[in-house]
DNA sequence: GTAATACATTCGTGTTGGCGCATGTGAGGA
DNA sequence: TCCTCACATGCGCCAACACGAATGTATTAC
């Protein structure tokens, strides 16, 4: 049985985006696969914290990670059930006109230009653009 | 200063849509104005459990209430915001295609035509259509 | 091997949410 | 006025969640 196969759970969807810090994390991986420490550094909040939040949209079946060396790259994975993709993505575009996600993009871009400026960040691999 | 002038609460928009309750309430409210009643006898819930997931819509800002005598009827109010807006329109538009909402309407269609048959919506006002 | 780095997970605590049950409230009807 | 109907709300209980702090686990550096 494959993991697309089965109906989405829409209630579990809803209740992954019922949080401040996960629709923080979903507007900075919207487009690119970002590493944990780069979340750190641009949310401000404990590494605890945001890992437990990617733990819980990883189990909401809408981000997906993968493992490179020390560093976890995050990125968003479109649900397979259409009813559900559309959703994250009204949810996604919604973040073009929220002030508080463009400012954290902002901090995003200005943090991946001038890394040295970072403690936190010293050695720590790029996000990468991606089409989804 | 309006109730529509203050930006809307996201995170409170998808806790409202974080229930499956709430979502079959509003599933039956898509295009009606509705009698809690009729909620009560579709969803074969308890009559305060009914009530209560209907405050917590209407405290989310999404459906809103009219008094007609001993009845309340509701009925979605789609919010000013326009990513609420979306949000909201991309929920809607996902029961389409969903067999247990369709299930609900259908009971809601059958105990249209037919209230004689259910006990508890004698001389209850039908669900009045509605644009939005 | 040891140590350090980058994340993940566990633990304990306070808060919130959903539920059934009982009760309160507001509008008719007799 | 009293009663009933339709609905709302308060109460107690239990489960789920968010959080900081501490601890565990891969991976790399030495």
């Amino acid at each position: 049985m494959s993991r697309t196969a089965r109906p989405f759970d829409m209630v579990q969807l809803f209740a992954a985006l019922a949080d401040p810090t996960r629709l923080r994390l979903l507007n900075l991986m919207n487009g690119r696969e970002v590493c944990v420490c780069y979340f750190v550094e641009i949310l401000k909040q404990g590494q605890p914290k945001i890992s437990r939040h990617l733990a819980y949209l990883r189990r909401a079946g809408i981000v997906q990670a993968r493992r490179e060396g020390k560093w976890m790259h995050y990125r968003i994975e479109p649900p397979a059930d259409p009813r559900a993709a559309s959703i994250l993505d009204a949810t996604l575009k919604s973040f073009a006109t929220d002030g508080n996600m463009q400012t954290d993009l902002a901090r995003l871009g200005r943090a991946c230009c001038e890394p040295q400026r970072f403690v936190s960040l010293q050695g720590a691999p790029m996000p990468i653009a991606r089409s989804a």
